[in-house]
DNA sequence: CAACGCTTCAAACAAACGTTTGAATTCTAG
DNA sequence: CTAGAATTCAAACGTTTGTTTGAAGCGTTG
């Protein structure tokens, strides 16, 4: 994160991401997240304009992927003739997954997406509606083919129910903590497996 | 909440907490609070000692309600000889719905609530284990005699899960909207059976 | 090397922050 | 009615906040 490797934009973001995260948006200062960065105060305001813009960069980065790789995994699940609900759900949560494991502050990420539900902050919900609101539509969709026997409503209210059970069990809210001898890789994928089996089982009633 | 009727103490933990709901402990200043209690900024130091101990009494005000209530109706549903999962589930998530409808600036309580999971903050984790960690344990003996088939290790993962959805449902996170027809305690009792439901089904696999 | 745009920097800005103070006021006993 | 405690109040404390400024440094291009 202080790597001189990174350019100020990257350092400057990845500090703020873990921030954020820790501390909430109007808890971590700007002071706090340039220092962490080790850039100079101003470079904030220079390379994102505001406070404001740069939460939304923070967002932005990681979301794009995120959501490039959600859509890219719908897709092949659906290319199965027979698609399972497991498969579906796999779609969207592994994904999110990959990007706790795999990416240097991706789990500091996944926990500022929580915090942006908790926040109900109407400019940041349009972003992530305007910008991210088609991924949920068509998973909605897939939902909605896998599980005739539910209407339109009924399906809606269960799909709400699931997205605040993954929001929670991938920003590790719960209590459950890793044992000694479980490597962080293991635990968060059966973290997602038992998440996995109970949404499926939830939404089929 | 700015009612003279009330107390100077009751009027700040009344707007603290609407405050709280909205834009988080470090979002929400004293002054705002103050100011929208209608008292002197001066009072919360004088009344609170300092700002996290007007945090912690927020909390304390409700959950010692809430957590009784809680309870109280997991008693009465173990009081049947053979008590369904949903009995145990509803004692669990019902308390949690009144005071969301009945009780003045309850619904803004239950986000502040979802705010501390939010938070991951050792100090107020620690405030709300020590005080009330004793009605999830006594809850999860109650689930772990109804699904005597999964073990320890299971049992707790899904609770955790339900715990989520619990938290998240209750704090409205999601993006279902209540339909202009529908009351707020029409919405919510919907919430709560279709949360109920869903976390039965998932429970019992 | 000179001139240019891009980036960094220390310093300062006004505003808002949590907290403290000491005097004014209100309430409560005796 | 009065003494003393409890509460409210305006004002100020020293910090910290997001943002702005203008000069200094940098690498590229003519």
């Amino acid at each position: 994160m202080t790597d001189p490797r990174f350019s100020t934009k990257q350092r400057i973001l990845g500090a703020a991401e873990d921030l954020f995260a820790r501390r909430g948006f109007a808890g971590a200062s700007l002071r706090q997240v340039t220092s962490a960065a080790k850039v100079n105060l101003a470079a904030v305001n220079y390379h994102f304009g505001s406070k404001d813009r740069l939460i939304e960069e923070v967002f932005r980065r990681r979301l794009d992927e995120l959501n490039a790789g959600r859509l890219a995994a719908l897709k092949r699940a659906l290319a199965n003739p027979r698609p399972e609900l497991e498969d579906v759900l796999a779609a969207f949560i592994n994904p999110a997954l990959e990007l706790c494991l795999d990416k240097e502050g991706g789990a500091a990420f996944v926990r500022v997406l929580a915090r942006a539900y908790a926040e109900h902050n109407e400019r940041l919900r349009k972003f992530l509606s305007d910008n991210y609101g088609h991924v949920l539509k068509e998973f909605a969709a897939a939902f909605a083919k896998l599980l005739p026997h539910l209407d339109k409503e009924e399906l809606y209210w269960r799909l709400d129910i699931v997205a605040g059970a993954v929001t929670y069990a991938m920003a590790d809210f719960g209590v459950i903590k890793r044992r000694s001898g479980q490597s962080e890789r293991e635990f968060r994928e059966r973290a997602a497996e038992h998440l996995i089996r109970f949404a499926a089982a939830g939404l089929r009633e």
